[in-house]
DNA sequence: GATTATTTATTAGCCAGCTAATCACAGTTT
DNA sequence: AAACTGTGATTAGCTGGCTAATAAATAATC
């Protein structure tokens, strides 16, 4: 068997090369890769549990605790208290946090450009829809 | 900027769907994701020298070291002497490593399944393809 | 009301990547 | 021969993902 020929070989080695990339770009700008995600989450909604985060990430909770531990020591982020359960705390963006948004667009297009750089438009459309249906069935 | 619209976001979360699965059907034959390409590598072209395999991985020297070290104590492979050049090892595979690659050929078809389950055979092609170009580009 | 079960956050510890820094050896240069 | 340069393996230490186990608080049950 050419394990080479198979479609989840090369997944595996594209996604090397992807996050290798993504962490490149994102130091940049002072983030981590797994960061960027959590940041993005809170773009859409602020304030949320942990718990919550973590279900959207589809990303186990220990692993959006630890992120969120750098992001608040970076001071992108705090943690609040929520209100009628003192098992869960709020996540809030701070200033910094919102106003990184900005550099994290601009890469994110560069990025895009990297990875997808030989594609045409088309190609691309099409590995989005693939891999929409990957992470649908998974 | 709708991040979730761009084929750099799909593809990270398909990344992780992907390396899940990896792990999991791996662990099923006592083994993990990362050891795995290492040992495709070995039944490829067996006694190569550490910072080879690295090369030909394209993983980094550390990475290919920490993970040869579980294989090694996992028995799968061993360390030996490389001839004229005493700062180098070679790397061999041990009966057990031989014999395991028919438990990870059938994991591997498995694992293929559940994560292109819902791809027609065209689509799977295709994806192979553009996944060869982004590999390319990087 | 007291006990039990569930949920949230957290800690500990694992593997897979990486970079930077060491150490030992090989090769070159002078 | 000696000094410098380069290379291969390794160590230390980081982030990102995971599971298992705790602790605390809520919810549910008896």
């Amino acid at each position: 068997m050419e394990f080479s020929n198979t479609a989840s070989f090369q997944f595996s080695k594209a996604g090397n090369v992807f996050r290798n990339l993504l962490e490149r770009k994102m130091a940049e700008i002072g983030l981590h890769s797994g960061q960027v995600f959590v940041l993005m989450e809170l773009w859409k909604i602020d304030g949320q549990r942990q718990i919550d985060l973590a279900s959207r990430l589809r990303l186990s909770p220990p692993t959006v605790n630890k992120i969120l531990g750098g992001l608040i020591g970076a001071d992108f982020v705090t943690r609040g208290r929520y209100e009628d359960d003192a098992r869960s705390t709020r996540i809030y963006l701070t200033q910094k946090g919102i106003d990184v948004r900005e550099q994290v667009e601009r890469q994110w297009v560069e990025l895009e450009e990297l990875v997808l750089g030989e594609l045409t438009e088309t190609e691309r459309l099409v590995l989005f829809q693939l891999l929409e249906k990957i992470i649908g069935g998974g």
